[in-house]
DNA sequence: ATTAAAATATGATAATTGTCATACTTTAAA
DNA sequence: TTTAAAGTATGACAATTATCATATTTTAAT
């Protein structure tokens, strides 16, 4: 079983502000697991009893809609925590947590977290700090979902995936999402989202390299995001 | 200055875990405002320095977009407190809250809610448990303006307004909302929201009694918001 | 290596929604 | 009380977006 002491990605999350001891505690209880790109780290409805923080790999939150598309509400990576959502709330999982990329992250169980809540003020602070900045985002993100179009939402994602994700060597996103997955993020249909990745490539503010996007001119992108 | 021990609403948020002690510093260190409907709490980008229990009358919480546009992101009714999020993450207020009916807030300074937070853990779970719900509503709702169209968010608006703050001596909904508010809740044009209301008049749905608006047939309403 | 399945791409068309113009109604100010 | 301003309502039209059909390309399984 691996240290938690060791583990870079600790310094992160909110499980910075553990002690060593905590560490120590926490390591001995602690699952790790490997999941496949395209496999669930939990489902939507699922009563999950403790967190995962993510080692390595990307993953997609999101909620089928009663249309029968996923929306994409959230991507987390590497050293964010899963689940703490729903475990403070006491309640299923609100989202389904699918890993974009080969992943390996750890389970923590409830009762252990719970005790770190009590023992340790910074850790929780840290935990509402970080709520509080997911509140925020998502905040921002149902104005844009409300007000903007979905070319504008489209350059906007780009912008997020290639400053949050980075390049290949090739230039192009290094995040990998299918067209249908890039569309469940910003919110429309497919088709309208491959229609529109023409079209920018058309006006020469991206290059399409297979599946692959290129950002070609950031600043174009931006001031159509706005 | 009233007393805060004494002051219903505390029993619905998350300060009635304060003891009888916190209670009466609470009580001496807090200022009661008068807001006119119309008038703003405070806005968005302006530093806050400590929240506001809302003790009488609903207000928006909402944000410009940059089409010019006011998108309400959320209301906050009696009972429960602003500013919470921005308090926590030490950033200036993301929302503007403004005022739908004539209120009563009381304004509690920081430095108070961070002692509270240091001394309390009850209140603090309870804090982190308002965000969570309000990030769980922040995320379905994203969802719905990203999946469902006008129509169905306008009839799923409806009956929340219903049944979130009830009806008047004629059955219409108790808050009154502009055409222009009830558009910026749906993420839409006024004039969208105007021709769906008529609509929906039409078809036997609702009534529009003047700007007020009558829920009749609140299982149809249902089945077109899913 | 071959082949079926999945993903990407594009056209045609319909449905939804936004914008602008304008009329009517209510509200509030002079 | 009159009058201007704001809010509500509706039509006409344009822009945006979804849906369905179909081709093409890529991926993965046999």
């Amino acid at each position: 079983m691996s240290k938690c002491e060791q583990c870079i990605v600790r310094q992160f999350s909110s499980l910075k502000a553990l002690t060593k001891d905590e560490l120590l505690k926490m390591a001995d209880c602690k699952t790790s697991y490997t999941i496949k790109k395209g496999e669930p780290i939990f489902e939507e409805g699922e009563i999950t009893n403790g967190i995962y923080c993510v080692k390595d790999g990307v993953c997609k939150l999101s909620k089928l809609s009663s249309n029968g598309k996923d929306q994409i509400v959230k991507l987390v990576k590497p050293g964010e925590l899963l689940g703490q959502r729903s475990m403070i709330s006491e309640e299923p999982a609100n989202l389904s947590a699918v890993a974009l990329e080969d992943m390996e992250v750890c389970f923590i169980p409830k009762s252990e977290i719970l005790q770190f809540f009590n023992q340790n003020n910074q850790f929780s602070m840290n935990v509402m700090k970080t709520i509080c900045g997911d509140l925020k985002e998502a905040d921002d993100h149902m104005v844009d979902l409300a007000q903007k179009n979905v070319k504008e939402r489209l350059a906007g994602t780009l912008i997020y995936l290639e400053e949050t994700f980075g390049t290949d060597t090739e230039g192009a996103l290094r995040l990998q999402l299918s067209r249908e997955e890039l569309a469940g993020m910003i919110g429309t249909a497919t088709e309208s989202c491959i229609r529109l990745l023409s079209e920018l490539k058309k006006n020469g503010l991206i290059d399409l390299i297979g599946k692959k996007i290129k950002v070609t001119d950031k600043n174009k992108l931006r001031r159509i995001a706005d």
